[in-house]
DNA sequence: TAATGGGGGTTTTTT
DNA sequence: ACCCCCATTA
């Protein structure tokens, strides 16, 4: 029973346990946040709430599967699996999947990632006669950016081009414009965006009599990483809690790092004003890291401005740690190097690979560290940056899955039959129009495109009739047929042209087969296509299995896909101003203060062993010997500093090129006049 | 008129 | 991987 548990301290006995007025819960780095909520399950499971009343919002699947599995090891007969949770989004789109007529939705809506998105906006901004290439018209992933900026704040569009893209604020009307077609399009297709999700749930749950029932679903409702909730994501929590006052939110005001995507820590810090009632616990004992590894975080919280909530204190010392370092190298080759050196040091302690995680700000800061791993043969694993999922391939299967359900999606359209050999954007587009009926909206059944489809065959190359016409075919459901039939035979049809346009086809093709098999228990390809959307592999490992087989691997992650995550010894690299903190970032104190915390995160995923890497020089382009002297990463004030032990590498390759600038020997003459003595 | 392939330059972070 | 530009091909 709960009250067995020893492993909870007093704080966190008391947040698990805790009644039905508002809980916060101000959780630190390595406080037992993940500890504290699942206890607060098993607490709630076992004074009798059912299950499936109980809702575990957290910030990744991932992250809620953990939570649930630690319960269910726990209390192995307890229905724990049917605990209600996910992300915002998937929670979002199972909710209007079920109810999507109560929010005027048809049941076959696909789901458009960003890039999908934006690809959307482009069209649509193409369509209006505005032309993208003259200047000051922010490109199409900057557009998509400034919506879903703009849908998850809910401010003015004027106030966030102002703070955001002052560079071209006087396009404001232009991309209203460009804003508005986008949503009247998206409807007219049938489609939503990650942003429409949410915007239709809390559509649903603002709704009087609509809000009270979908509330009422649930008894409990708890949030993690609260941090970085934003102004739509609040408010349909308190559309969902507008009845019933037992919500139990997690975060940690230090490690809010989803600015842009509109999220804020005053959400955090006021929610007393949003949640009447509101009662806070706050954890600071760390169970993680080492002190020496606590002071240099407690160090950077120190510069915040503002400060944290939450001061970290040491639990008890932890075994076999080592002194946090500043390791300042060459150069970002010497840094590999050196990592790579490091890692296998440790490695050698008796530290596995799957214990170390290399962090750093943006994902291509990993791009010669992965070529230096991939020569010595250490096996590695990615998280964030490029995902599977944004495979060319994968998005034309799932854009074909879309399209089986719903032949209204354009978007779908538009990149299926580009995928045929002698067709661009200007044939599809033709092709599509051909499929129209007389009011312009395309049929929606594929009865009606078959009767249609003879007349779009003429905007395609002979040679590829046969085969987009097999495409067709396949599209078409049958009766009687299972989802993974139906997506069995699209992928047949899709596999021709997937081996006709890419060399490593073979790999491609087993991707394609991991989609098919994923449609086994589901009943629409459209909601196929979103769960994988929504839930996407989160590292370059997960989609096609381990990158080599061995069974130990290094962690490579930026610091976003590290949250929440810890690792024996972490080394954080391109501690360089420009870098990290990124410059990209300094236009606002905000900001900066975003990447001060991303800092934070970063240090605080380490148990035992933290080394922070700063190359001193950056080589710029391949020619020449053109570069640039970087400064140490302005986070790296003198009052951290202090707390990271210094070392200063030189590179064996550096001074081998200092050999140049000297003063040459006479050569010949030393060898010969030696030799001469010999004979 | 369109499609395609090559080359060069860039890339913040994620649901 | 993307975008943009340019030359070549159908």
């Amino acid at each position: 029973m709960f009250a067995a548990r020893t492993d909870l301290n007093d704080r966190q006995r008391e947040a698990a346990s805790f009644g039905d007025q508002p809980l916060r819960v101000i959780a630190g780095p390595g406080t037992g946040k993940t500890t504290t909520l699942t206890a607060r399950v098993e607490y709630l499971l076992d004074s009798g709430i059912d299950p499936e009343r109980i809702l575990l919002l957290t910030f990744t699947r991932r992250s809620a599967r953990e939570i649930l599995n630690r319960v269910h090891a726990i209390r192995a007969n307890a229905h724990v699996h049917r605990v209600s949770g996910g992300t915002f989004h998937s929670v979002a789109h199972h909710t209007l999947r079920r109810h999507h007529t109560v929010v005027g939705l048809s049941d076959c809506f696909g789901v458009l990632d960003q890039s999908d998105a934006a690809d959307l906006l482009d069209l649509v901004r193409s369509d209006l006669g505005i032309v993208s290439n003259e200047r000051r018209l922010p490109k199409k992933n900057t557009l998509a950016a400034l919506y879903s900026r703009t849908v998850n704040t809910g401010e003015a569009l004027s106030d966030i081009m102002a703070e955001h893209t002052p560079w071209c604020a006087d396009r404001r009307d232009q991309v209203g414009h460009i804003f508005s077609a986008f949503v009247a399009r998206k409807r007219a297709l049938g489609l939503l965006d990650f942003d429409d999700l949410l915007l239709y749930w809390r559509a649903a749950v603002e709704d009087e009599t609509v809000g009270k029932k979908l509330g009422a679903v649930f008894d409990h409702v708890l949030v993690d990483e609260f941090q970085d909730v934003n102004k739509l994501q609040l408010d349909i929590l308190m559309g969902l809690r507008r009845c019933d006052s037992r919500l139990t939110m997690v975060g940690d005001d230090a490690q809010a790092i989803y600015g842009f995507r509109g999220a804020s820590p005053r959400f955090l810090l006021d929610a007393q004003d949003y949640f009447a009632g509101l009662v806070t616990i706050t954890l600071n004992v760390n169970y993680r890291s080492s002190g020496a590894i606590l002071k240099v975080a407690n160090a950077l919280g120190a510069d915040a401005p503002e400060g944290f909530c939450a001061t970290l204190r040491e639990d008890k010392p932890v075994l076999g740690a080592s002194a946090p370092r500043l390791v300042h190298c060459a150069d970002e080759r010497h840094q590999s190097e050196v990592v790579a050196d490091r890692v296998l040091e440790l490695y050698e302690e008796g530290v596995a690979l799957q214990n170390q995680a290399v962090l750093f700000r943006a994902s291509h800061h990993s791009a010669d560290l992965e070529i230096e791993l991939s020569r010595r043969r250490i096996p590695f694993i990615k998280y964030g940056g490029l995902r599977y999922l944004e495979a060319a391939h994968v998005k034309d299967l799932l854009a074909a899955f879309r399209l089986a359900d719903n032949p209204r999606d354009e978007m779908a359209w538009f990149r299926l039959l580009q995928l045929m050999p002698g067709v661009g954007p200007a044939r599809a587009r033709r092709a599509i129009d051909a499929l129209r009926d007389g009011d312009k909206s395309l049929p929606l059944s594929f009865e009606d495109i078959q009767g249609r489809w003879p007349e779009a065959l003429d905007h395609v190359p002979l040679d590829t009739r046969d085969g987009s016409t097999r495409l067709i075919d396949a599209l078409t459901p049958r009766a009687h047929e299972s989802p993974m039939t139906h997506a069995q035979r699209i992928c047949d049809a899709i596999a021709p042209f997937i081996v006709a346009s890419y060399e490593d086809a073979v790999a491609r093709l087993e991707d394609l087969g991991a989609l098919v098999l994923a449609c086994g228990d589901t009943t629409r390809l459209s909601d196929v296509a979103a769960e994988q959307v929504l839930e996407a592999p989160t590292s370059t490992g997960d989609f096609a299995g381990p990158p080599m087989v061995d069974e130990d691997w290094l962690v490579l992650s930026t610091v976003h896909s590290a949250k929440g995550l810890e690792f024996d010894a972490v080394h954080l690299i391109h501690a360089a101003d420009g870098n990290f903190p990124s410059d990209m970032a300094l236009g606002s104190p905000e900001g900066l203060e975003e990447e001060r915390r991303l800092f934070y995160v970063a240090v605080t995923r380490a148990r035992r062993h933290l080394d922070v890497y700063v190359p001193l020089r950056y080589h710029h382009h391949r020619v020449r010997d053109e570069h640039s002297w970087a400064q140490p990463s302005r986070f790296l004030s003198d009052a951290v500093r202090q707390t990271l032990e210094e070392q200063l590498h030189t590179s064996p390759r550096i001074e081998a090129a200092k050999l140049t600038a000297l003063a040459p020997i006479a050569g010949p003459a030393l060898v010969e006049g030696r030799l001469s003595k010999l004979w």
